[in-house]
DNA sequence: CGTTGTACTTGACACTGTCAAGTTGTACTG
DNA sequence: CAGTACAACTTGACAGTGTCAAGTACAACG
């Protein structure tokens, strides 16, 4: 088959990505397939190999580019005049639904490359290191390193339970009758958030707001 | 749907979701294949279509074994004299570490059969309100029916997050050099546990123990 | 002109999930 | 006790899959 030619020739990579990522989100990374995936960007069965080597290849370059996604959504939450903690739940949990495709497969260290893929680990490092400067913001600078660093895990377990348990888990379809998502969603973050304000304020970090 | 088998016989379905757990457990649901399973346990390839329907039928019978597994695990939590919220938290962690196989299904909505299975989810409702008895252990009766549904789902998020990190995700490599992962994890766990008591103590709910 | 490298394509292979159609044993009717 | 029904498998086949190996087209460079 002719590939429909009109573009630059280099585009292929951005294409395989994106049809990667349609499929991904819509059925899930588990039926991903690299002949469905060329299929779709028009190119033969084997064109996504020579760019992205096997499966796992594609798998760790979205997982590349979504570490690096979620950092820079880190990096924005200063922006906001919001309490940091709650910004941050709200940044983490928008990612994840405005990127789905490459949610689904960052935290699955299964597929994703980041023990096998040099450059999917420096972004998830780098992805990381985001977060910590992130949760210096709610603590203070009143913290000793080990703590600082067992509050942005607890933070990050916080913020990624909510996540996953709302982009496929069974959270949605477990909201009581008559109420609304968005609003328990809402209340969950709220609640969160309160529960770490309250603990820095008790730890003497930082005033409550 | 199934009969009941014949004990003498060997369980084949028994085999078959033992051998699927083992592949689960090692290789991830990813390369679960039904016919490795078959080879495993020592049947013919079609034998798991019998008792299983398809590949997701097994993922469901897994999913379902998982939790009413959760469910025991937090009906168990009663017995401690833990703070509630801490041997909740002991309790979905230990599950989830002493079984990966069953978890790393449990929750992915796309394989699981949640959605297709009617037993799973039943089995994954009762497993909920297992969790929101357990909760109501630690809010006390002082609670309105919706916040106590936010309440539950909050520290189901933060359970779920530290679980799946742990598990399959990047945390453990990324504690601090020097640090210890289970004293890392125990850091994390007390921390959340006492964000929790917090704000229950300042809700007036219970009294700080 | 010849070489080299990139960006693919075509072909092949073993393996996969699943449908269809047997085969065997057991249980229960008539 | 023959006949039948049905569960518990097995064998066979097929399209689709990941991936190795080899080929083709074409630009850049010497």
């Amino acid at each position: 088959m002719v590939p429909a030619p009109s573009e630059q020739h280099g585009d292929v990579r951005r294409l395989v990505l994106d049809a990667a990522l349609a499929i991904i989100e819509s059925d899930g990374a588990e039926s991903l397939s690299m002949r469905e995936v060329a299929r779709r960007a028009g190119v033969s069965h084997q064109a996504p190999y020579h760019y992205f080597g096997d499966r796992s290849g594609i798998l760790a370059a979205i997982s590349e580019e979504g570490f690096t996604g979620l950092a820079q959504a880190f990096r924005d939450v200063h922006e906001t005049e919001m309490p940091a903690a709650k910004a941050g739940f709200i940044a983490y949990l928008n990612f994840a639904r405005e990127h789905v495709g490459h949610f689904r497969v960052m935290f699955r260290n299964d597929i994703c490359g980041v023990t096998t893929h040099a450059s999917t680990a420096i972004a998830a490092d780098s992805a990381f290191d985001e977060l910590r400067l992130m949760v210096a913001r709610i603590t203070g600078p009143a913290i000793d390193s080990k703590s600082a660093h067992t509050f942005a895990f607890t933070l990050w377990s916080h913020a990624h339970g909510l996540a996953t348990l709302v982009i496929d888990g069974p959270l949605p379809n477990k909201i009581p009758p008559g109420t609304n998502l968005e609003d328990q969603i809402q209340a969950v973050i709220d609640l969160s958030s309160q529960m770490v304000a309250l603990k820095a304020a008790e730890m003497g970090l930082l005033p409550l707001r």
